[in-house]
DNA sequence: TTTTTTTAAGACTAAATTATCCGATATAAA
DNA sequence: TTTATATCGGATAATTTAGTCTTAAAAAAA
């Protein structure tokens, strides 16, 4: 079984961009959040304080409270994201482990891995969500009951 | 933590080249191959048995037992140890976990990352562990005692 | 034939990740 | 002021992955 990023940072970016599509200014409520998305509720709710305190989202207790966006969705990439949550190790680490595996002394696949690299942290880095907003508006939760 | 391939397969992949760097036809046992890879004995013999029930490696009980490549080193691409210990789900999911993520339907990054993916593909497909071998050798193990 | 060496197999333990539960705190509204 | 609704924080449970241990079986050599 292979994986990119942790089912945290999924759970995070879905949440995220749940709260950006949400045209109004009231703030989400985890229950809401998760119901629609179909996550776990608990475990959400701790990756949402997270990145509260992260600054990437604000949150406000007691009735109509919930969580909001901590800025302009413009000004929130997918790789902000992931630093918050998975960190950016795969960024230095050989993708197959080797040890001794640096820029000068390296493995079989460092060059070809180390260009594949660069395009991930690309496409993080030039992603805001914003866009993954506007682009995933029309496709997403159109099947979504009330 | 952001990781792509498990550990179980970052040790296998490790296994099978320093059994390709083995210049003679002895069989290699766990024990030699761990310690000098300085990978788990006990993690790392149900790996090699695992690649063995695959057809990729060889083994041989008893006093000169061991194991060795099941196939000539050129027909030993990293995809077929890939898929033979993690599998290749990771080319056909959702890299961020999106529901409904489909080629007709789906989320922001989705045409990005299938180009990415694509690359990983192929940067295992056409990696056979005799080039591998050939580009470690002189780099890899020079620091091996014994 | 006995001993030694090695893989084979399965049970077991440890650690990390994922997920839940509960009590406290803040806050808006009744 | 009381009540209901949220997040906050810490403990706990479940699951998955990583790693260990022990016994059996095979095979070569003594």
């Amino acid at each position: 079984m292979s994986i990119i990023f942790s089912r945290q940072c999924e759970y995070a970016i879905q949440a995220v961009l749940y709260l950006a599509l949400k045209p109004d200014k009231n703030m989400i409520s985890i229950r809401e959040l998760t119901k629609q998305l179909d996550i776990p509720y608990h475990f959400v709710a701790k990756i949402l304080q997270d990145l509260t305190r992260k600054g990437l989202l604000v949150s406000h207790k007691g009735p109509a409270g919930g969580f909001g966006l901590g800025m302009k969705a413009k000004d929130i990439t997918l790789l902000q994201i992931v630093e918050a949550i998975d960190g950016v190790s795969f960024m230095n680490n050989c993708v197959f482990g080797f040890p001794n595996c640096t820029d000068e002394d390296h493995c079989a696949v460092h060059d070809q891995w180390g260009k594949i690299r660069t395009k991930i942290h690309e496409m993080l880095a030039n992603k805001n969500i914003l866009e993954m907003a506007a682009e995933t508006k029309k496709v997403q939760y159109h099947s979504g009951k009330q």
